[in-house]
DNA sequence: CGTGAAGTTGAGTATGCTCAACGGTGGTGG
DNA sequence: CCACCACCGTTGAGCATACTCAACTTCACG
């Protein structure tokens, strides 16, 4: 990591300082579809200093917690390196892993004052993280922020309504076609190649992600593999060679 | 419905007016507690009145699509009496209903511009609409109702994500006792009564809810009748006996 | 009172979970 | 540096939960 620099420091700075990416679905299926949440507030330098005032950094190991549901909320994060996925968990152990998070993603929003869900790092990461006390003042100053915010919140909203249509409506193969294709394009919205897609995160993170176990996640990919569908160029590495029969298979 | 009326048109006012509630669970299982969204912002009577100026009404009948997923998003609703479902389809057909909304509650939060999901009355029911664009300027006057909106979308996602737990890792049976819980504390919220619930929705409905079938549904209702945990004074109706049952149930 | 939708119950079955074994990989400590 | 160990991933076999199909009852509404 560079030192604290005003290009790369603050997220929440860069994401509303972010022109709305046009990015053209490769096929019309659901799943391929992105949505992009416009941003039309625009910083001063000046202001733009503010908001790196009141931001701090904070290194993250594998595998390390970021927060714990029901802790008190104290900050907002962005991440800037790294995976993290948010989870939930019933009292005899089964998990429900509620999202991913990579560069440039928001979380800590939370209800009632504390964290609604379990935050971990999936791999080693950064974050910025922005006190939700200071923030007040400086949402209070910067409404466009605040705007951004909930944009955001409207966007996250209508993932977890997408996730939720998969998990209550779809079958493991649809499941594990559906979570390729949205791996692709977030991958691609990062600026990662859209068709070898690395995979840091475990089948059983997987697993938990899709509502289904391990195994099942192992065999349908064995079975994509087995179809022609993907192939595995190195480890944790998939690549997708039939795009348009995943997304039939995803409906 | 009474004409309009500064004490009951907007919806949206009094939710920013809106105290935070305080009630106490009744016992410590997480689908039985409750979580209320604070809100500390007040409006001059000036700021109602400029409110209700640009809110308008909606009658609707049993049935009727409020919208659907994909229209260009026009209005904010709120709902003032009766019930919605909110939902998404697959290209096949199948359906996951991923909320129910009831008097008082917000819909119509878009992403990218275009509602993420179906709306529909589930019984006959009205609303106050406010059309984006002239919120556009309201927000902008009143910063405090951005935030009040992003607290309720904040609670939404929470919600969303318990919904997931509730998709993924939960069994039938303790689907259908937290979607009883649910209920029945919502019912609570809006002054109803928490033991003797009133289900205005169809068995199809809570299984396109809870991902499963309606007769499954049906089963599960007939093994808690069966087993003392609820009976069924009246159509529609269920009553709750045996709450500490349902909550072990729920996990 | 008739009709269609909603709800209930039963029987059989399939999808995907559980349990189990084994190979591979990466991290750690002797 | 290498050996060990724990975790991850893969594959197989058997089984259970919940789905499908079907029949029948009840209810709402004209």
């Amino acid at each position: 990591m560079p030192p604290l620099d005003i290009s790369t420091i603050s997220q929440l700075g860069d994401a509303i300082r972010r022109e709305p990416r046009q990015i053209i679905p490769s096929s019309p299926c659901s799943a391929c579809s992105v949505r992009h949440a416009a941003s039309y507030a625009s910083l001063t330098s000046d202001d733009h200093a503010h908001i790196l005032s009141i931001a701090s950094t904070r290194d993250v190991n594998r595998g390390q917690m970021l927060f714990i549901e029901g802790d008190p909320a104290e900050f907002l994060y962005t991440v800037v390196r790294g995976t993290f996925q948010m989870y939930k968990l019933l009292p005899d152990g089964r998990r429900q892993i509620t999202g991913f998070l990579f560069p440039g993603d928001f979380l800590g929003l939370a209800d009632d004052d504390v964290y609604a869900y379990s935050a971990e790092a999936v791999t080693d990461a950064a974050l910025y993280r922005y006190r939700f006390k200071e923030m007040g003042a400086l949402l209070t100053r910067y409404p466009k922020m605040e705007n951004r915010l909930l944009t955001i919140a409207s966007h996250e909203l209508a993932e977890a309504q997408e996730q939720m249509l998969l998990l209550g409506r779809k079958t493991a193969t649809e499941k594990v076609a559906s979570f390729l294709l949205a791996f692709a394009e977030r991958a691609a919205q990062r600026g990662e190649g859209r068709d070898v897609l690395f995979i840091p995160m475990t089948r059983h993170a997987i697993a938990d992600y899709l509502g289904t176990t391990t195994e099942t996640v192992s065999r349908t990919l064995s079975r994509f593999r087995h179809d022609g569908l993907i192939s595995s160029p190195g480890n944790n590495q998939i690549e997708i060679l039939d795009r348009d029969a995943l997304c039939r298979i995803s409906e």
